[in-house]
RNA sequence: GGGGCGUUAGCUCAGUCGGUAGAGCAUCGGACUUUUAAUCCGCUGGUCGACGGUUCGAUUCCGUCACGCCCCA
């Protein structure tokens, strides 16, 4: 604890983080003078009025002669957070950044007055308004000759180098707002995160989607294989998980006959959190009537493409040095194909064969449990050994029914299902399949899973005796979809790290 | 859960074979009316992540813990 900045309404910075410092002493002294000076709009005024932004007037003028701009006298108002200053004497350049970039101000003393005396003790940091005529300086930059200038959030915490930036990965997540004031890098992840969700939308909305909203809070969490959150309802005295996928609910939506539904919310799954988890994510889930799994491999064929076009303009892109081309086919492979093509000496033959798949996962050390069956070790060996090598855009298809509890089986293979996963530089982006219909096959599917949930699976589903009765009244035929937005992101944004596109990742609390 | 690495000034980082620490930038004071990581002069600024052990002495060595990053399960 340190001495000053005892406002009242001042939580004081250090009371509990005790993080007060030399520096942020001096400002807050500047605030308390600022406090004392102030007029009618007292020391954090709301009067000022911008009619230009930074990267707009760089658009517009930046290509103008110093004569032009001269000849076409222009004035704007312009404000945003000081980012760089330097005093020169009897005149100083400052540069202000707004959400679409930056521009200079020159100041001088002769025209300013008091308030060039002012300015000498701003911040970088501070949040600034000024008006006056654009101009280009000596060398070339456009700059807005300031004839009034105003300090309207005085700013009390220093920023990080600016050069430098904000090079501390746990500081750039726990203080995302102090990563988006320095870095445009991470400005451009959110503003292309958002590009992407909204590029999706419209090309739902373009094939007669309906946007949906379904319960985050379920009584009973399905649609996945994961732990689920719980919390509870006081006032039903009910016990609730946050929802691990919308999959059941947006089905029974196929079901009431809206045919075309999606969903793109957040998701939450009790599990550890890596450079490709985070508790809480966002999902795509999409459900088409009278459509099947391959259906939806060309839809999301196409919307990858798409994405990549109305991102870029262009269909190669680099992810983590490695070279991108999507405008070749989308590779389309069995999980049994892509074992065989990561195992060397593997006996194709006996990829059924329960006896022979557990001497596999012994040798490479993969766990599994007493009551897996071919089809679960099968996929067991396919993550570990098959997924990281799936770099290339690439299908996978005929998973297993064993761990496929919500997919149709195969017509003419009972041992796989119509189910597909979709994969880009190593990681699951998507999974789809055809939709299980059949309530009967279904309630079975749901009692086998309650079986080994019994017996000790955390990630077996509830059986969930809605969804079967909902699909007693008849579900059409339908393919569904489920997209990793997070991963996705990833992908386009070249982000190592799932926290990289998630504003507010998940983080143990500050000592 | 296991392994590796990290935590030093506001930021980015050095460093101390154990004798309580330094640079650049920022801050503060001064000079400078078109700068571009401006320049010049001067001064500040640190519980070296936390706790314990060894030691005359620990930021440094050892242990435990916290937080983070990476890899593995």
């Amino acid at each position: 604890m340190k001495k000053n900045g005892n406002h009242s309404s001042g939580p004081g910075g250090g009371d509990e983080g005790g993080d007060e410092n030399k520096l942020i002493a001096e400002r807050r002294a500047k605030l308390a003078e600022l406090r004392r000076a102030a007029g009618a709009g007292g020391a954090y005024p709301n009067d000022f009025r911008r009619d230009a932004l930074a990267g707009e007037l760089q658009a517009a003028y930046g290509e103008r002669s110093g004569e032009w701009l001269e000849a076409n006298p222009t004035r704007v108002h312009v404000g945003g957070r000081l980012m760089f200053k330097r005093l020169m004497g009897k005149a100083s350049f400052a540069k202000i950044a707004d959400r679409t970039g930056q521009i200079q101000l020159y100041l001088q003393q002769e025209t300013l007055g008091p308030v060039y005396e002012a300015f000498k003790g701003w911040d970088v940091g501070d949040i600034l308004g000024g008006s006056g005529l654009l101009f280009r300086t000596r060398t070339g930059e456009l700059s807005v000759r300031a004839d009034e200038l105003r300090l309207l959030t005085k700013s009390l915490r220093p920023l990080p180098d600016k050069w430098h930036g904000l090079a501390d990965t746990e500081t750039r997540y726990r203080r995302r707002y102090v990563d988006l004031i320095m870095s445009d890098t991470s400005r451009e992840v959110f503003r292309t995160r958002a590009h992407i969700v909204r590029y999706l939308r419209d090309f739902l909305d373009a094939l007669d989607f309906l946007e949906v909203e379904t319960p985050m809070m379920q009584p009973i969490p399905g649609g996945a294989a994961a732990r689920p959150f719980r919390t509870h309802h006081n006032a039903l005295d009910l016990d609730m998980y946050l929802r691990i996928a919308p999959e059941l609910y947006l089905k029974r939506l196929i079901v009431g006959g809206l045919d075309r539904v999606y969903e793109i919310n957040r998701n939450f799954r009790n599990e550890g959190l890596s450079t490709q988890h985070n508790p809480e994510f966002t999902m795509l889930e999409l459900y088409l009537a009278w459509a099947d799994y391959r259906d939806i491999m060309d839809w999301v064929e196409k919307a990858t493409r798409g994405l990549a076009d109305t991102l870029n303009g262009r269909l190669q892109l680099t992810c983590q040095g490695r070279q991108y081309d999507l405008a070749q086919p989308f590779r389309r492979v069995t999980v049994e194909q892509a074992i065989v093509e990561s195992n060397p000496g593997i006996d194709p033959l006996s990829l059924r064969d329960a006896t022979y798949l557990r001497k596999r996962c012994d040798q490479l050390g993969i766990a599994y449990s007493s009551d897996d069956g071919p089809g679960k070790l099968l996929i067991g060996l396919f993550e570990k050994t098959a997924e990281s090598a799936l770099l290339d855009p690439t299908f996978v298809f005929a998973y297993p029914v064993e761990v496929s509890p919500l997919s149709r089986p195969n017509d003419a293979d009972p041992f796989i299902a119509d189910r597909f996963e979709f994969f880009i530089a190593g990681r699951e982006i998507a999974n789809g399949f055809s939709e299980l219909n059949d309530p009967e096959d279904q309630a079975a599917r749901f009692r086998a899973q309650a079986a080994r949930k019994e017996k000790g699976d955390e990630e077996a589903m509830f059986y969930d005796a809605d969804y079967v009765r909902a699909l007693e009244y008849g579900m059409p035929p339908t393919a569904g979809l489920g997209v990793g937005i997070d991963r996705l992101v990833m992908f386009f944004t070249d982000s190592p790290s799932i926290r990289d596109v998630i504003l507010f990742p998940h983080m143990r609390p500050e000592a």
